[in-house]
DNA sequence: GCGAAAACGGAATGAATATTCCAAAATCAG
DNA sequence: CTGATTTTGGAATATTCATTCCGTTTTCGC
């Protein structure tokens, strides 16, 4: 029996595509469950095949023959076809560059891809997840301060002094905690004064201590961090949370950079209505 | 019992928003658990209790445990908020920024959405058009130095700290010329020295000053800079051009950093295998 | 309309998975 | 240091889920 042998899918293109070629040849069910599996392709990657088979008003059974009439052992074999082309979003860059250190013979221009990818994908998801809302409050709370404090020290040092640079030409007040010579320049919070504090883990004891003190002294604070988990996370605070892609232990700081131009653009346009 | 009775997270930031506040006081392993779901949303919508315990290094007991005292009935429950998440998620970064813009003519997230694609659109270009010959010989040549002198201030400072963070990071001698005090640091540029300058208009000063002493006393110099007219580039150099987009008059500098990163990792790289 | 073949649906099965339980280890108070 | 309390890890159990099976219904050629 000379019957066409028919092997699963290798991606979800072209899986579509056999879709799109035999729907019309199905029987009555098997169709309805085509069109609900084409057009629905993200419950797919979550639900179980009751919950779909129920949404597209067949029985589970009708929705396993479907599976295997298209090449796949079973239902669990297609979601997991859906599944990875889902997370193929978010791709897995510490094993990525673990091959480098390993390999060692990556060129600069392979590395520099690699940074594009992590900071342009950063950027997007930054885009996504940020919470309008909060963003609105933490620039309201800025906007109406007398002087913005800015701390970030290490690896967040960068973005901290590119917010003062933005402030500073636009002449808004504001003062960046450097640690320069190591002064401790908590009493310089005064009242109607905010904080901005920026940390990744590992977190920085001086910019968390800077923040406590803010805190304490019922300053308005704007946090931004990485984790929910993070002792800035902790305060009483507008928090903004940005998970910035690393590559190895390298981050970019594209998403962060970009918040905080937005925080700061967008203090310097409310305070100018005003 | 007077107990405070527990009641599920309705959203993804209400869950966010406890996680927050109660993870400190967590013993040892639900903390665990705690950082690991914080920081991984997108596989918990996934994956089962056992794999997402595996990866938490944790057994699932203690999964369960946490999800429990975190107010869920349990995994499953838990799972299907990061799901329904999800599925609001799938808009992609086009629809999701076109809706950002129409948050109204200033709002914050339009300047978020201005502001992010700016940021992806000079990292991609800069991928596109980076000279690879240069950038290897970039490499090579702070690969070879001693010390590695950084310069870059106002409006580029950040990148130039983020390098210095970065070799700092790799134990690679650097230092960078912050212009703090106002010391003139020119007799620092030692024999086998070289030094990054990053500059874009209008060309600072003080820096093209540093770029031009260690050119006169025949430092390698890696110049990074926006134009082929920039007084940086008049100089004897491995030129790195980057043309930043900018929003009205601010940069948001994402391609600049990734550029950096690049650099010093290569350098990073390119040490440890010699 | 008749018979054969295909399609169907629901009940039954077995595997995978979530959840609970409890004994051992760790931590803490005094 | 000692007893009390909390935390932990893995084994035992309960649930959920995918998959199969088979008697019934539908379709189709004649």
């Amino acid at each position: 029996m000379p019957t066409e042998e028919i092997t699963a899918p290798r991606s979800l293109a072209e899986f579509q595509e056999r879709l799109r070629r035999v729907s019309r040849s199905l029987p009555k069910r098997l169709k309805q469950c085509a069109e609900y599996v084409a057009s629905n392709p993200d419950k797919i990657a979550f639900s179980t095949v009751a919950d779909i088979a129920a949404d597209a008003q067949v029985p589970a059974s009708a929705m396993m023959r479907f599976c295997q009439e298209m090449g796949f052992s079973g239902y669990s074999q297609m979601q997991k076809l859906y599944r990875e082309e889902y997370s193929q979003k978010w791709p897995d860059y510490s094993t990525r560059l673990s091959s480098l250190r390993n390999g060692g013979a990556e060129s600069p221009s392979t590395l520099l891809a690699e940074f594009s990818e992590a900071g342009r994908a950063s950027i997007e998801n930054l885009a996504r997840s940020i919470d309008q809302d909060k963003l609105r409050r933490a620039v309201t709370v800025l906007a109406g301060a007398r002087t913005i404090h800015i701390v970030g020290l290490r690896r967040t040092f960068a973005v901290a002094s590119y917010l003062a640079y933005t402030f500073e030409k636009m002449r808004i007040p504001a003062i960046l905690h450097s640690g320069v010579g190591n002064f401790t320049q908590h009493h310089m919070l005064g009242d109607g004064d905010a904080l901005i504090a920026i940390s990744f883990a590992p977190y920085t004891a001086d910019t968390v201590a800077l923040a406590e003190t803010a805190a304490a002294r019922g300053l308005d604070l704007v946090v931004i961090t990485d984790l929910p988990t993070s002792p800035l996370a902790a305060l009483d605070a507008v928090h903004l949370l940005v998970s910035e892609i690393d590559v190895g232990n390298f981050r970019v700081l594209a998403a962060t950079m970009t918040l905080a131009m937005t925080l700061s653009v967008a203090v310097g346009a409310r305070r100018r209505v005003v």
